[in-house]
DNA sequence: GGTATGCAAATAAGG
DNA sequence: GCCTTATTTGCATAC
């Protein structure tokens, strides 16, 4: 199978993927996707009208909402936009592309836009006093032997990597307030607390000398679940929905704490890194496969299960991957498709 | 070589 | 089991 489903919780070998997609970044595609959308309505002060769908993460930006009080101030935060989406990546809204931000996030460059939060998150209070709110006695260096290597924990977790997002803290050091949907309990942080963890955890782990891809396989280590360094960049640049920035921040925040916390005494990790993946592994369909998918797309949009499975067959592809694949093409027919 | 981003694959949730 | 819709996540690549 030229797909990496073959290996689906493999991060280690991607040997197997199809790597053609490079074609798949039509830069010039007259279709923009709901985030592209987001991001140049915002940077063209485009009003916000066309998505139905309110975010509690940004349509509360006007109303005390997670980002309010930051945002109010912010030089763009005129830029009201309703997002289609829960994603508004307001981060990217606020920052200019700066190739090598080194030592700043987006904020950095807009204090007024995100900072000036009042109550820094104690539970992120730098490298001097961890919350130890996950107290895992045998973690060390947050999952990596040095750099880059990875640490693994010691038996007891493996329990503790299972199910990480789900497996919330009972205690968990924010003090939040409830701005988190479906974590509505205390634990849940408010946008400054996210916003200035988003901040310091950067710092934190530039000072500590980890990249973000460093960090996204130590959470691999840590929890059983990686993640990219898309993700943790995203993450840093509060690029994620408030929703997934409130998932994420405990296991970062957990990370942070054993980065702070240790130098790394080497265990045995790799298995756990290893048995780390959760998601499958994203399949990089090739541009003549593609090619193959769309023609069909057009002759019947919604193919049966018997002919999904044929086109599999034919493809070489899993049947499930040619299924999603008419999903999202569908999805994105639809967004493409001008309303009326 | 690390980070940021476009596009889309994968997943979640509800029907 | 499959669909739709919304969302999450990462590959590939630009910066």
């Amino acid at each position: 199978m030229a797909t990496a489903a073959s290996n689906p919780y493999s991060i280690l070998s991607s040997s197997s993927l199809i790597h053609a997609d490079s074609a798949g970044m039509q830069q010039g595609s007259p279709f923009r996707n709901a985030q592209k959308r987001l991001q140049s309505d915002y940077l063209q002060g485009v009003p916000s009208n066309g998505h139905p769908l309110g975010h509690h993460w940004v349509t509360s930006l006007s109303d005390g909402g997670p980002w309010s009080s930051t945002l109010a101030t912010s030089p763009l935060d005129q830029q009201d936009v309703k997002p289609g989406r829960e994603d508004l990546q307001l981060g990217a809204i606020i920052h200019h592309r700066s190739p090598h931000v080194a030592h700043h996030s987006p904020h950095t460059n807009h204090p007024n836009a995100w900072g000036t939060s009042p109550a820094p998150n104690p539970s992120i209070t730098s490298s001097s006093q961890p919350l130890n709110v996950y107290s895992q006695p045998g973690f060390t260096v947050s999952g990596m032997l040095e750099h880059g290597g990875l640490t693994p924990p010691p038996a007891s977790a493996s329990a503790q990597s299972l199910h990480p997002v789900l497996r919330e803290p009972p205690d968990h050091s924010d003090l939040g307030s409830h701005h988190c949907q479906d974590h509505s309990d205390e634990e849940t942080p408010t946008s400054d607390e996210l916003e200035q963890f988003a901040k310091q955890f950067k710092q934190r782990r530039i000072k500590l000398g980890f990249t973000q891809a460093d960090v996204g396989l130590a959470l691999g280590t840590l929890y059983g679940n990686v993640f990219s360094q898309t993700t943790i960049c995203r993450f840093e640049a509060l690029q994620l929905s408030f929703k997934n920035m409130c998932k994420l921040k405990p296991l970062l925040n957990k990370w942070l704490e054993e980065a702070d916390s240790s130098t790394g005494s080497p265990t045995s990790m790799d298995k756990i890194a290893a048995q780390g993946r959760k998601r499958k592994k994203r399949t990089s369909i090739e541009v003549s496969v593609k090619g193959v998918l769309e023609t069909h797309f057009l002759k019947c949009p919604k193919p049966a299960a018997q002919e999904i499975s044929s086109l599999a067959d034919s493809l070489q592809l899993e049947k499930e991957v040619v299924r999603v694949w008419f999903c999202n093409r569908r999805q994105k027919e639809k967004r493409m498709t001008p309303p009326g």
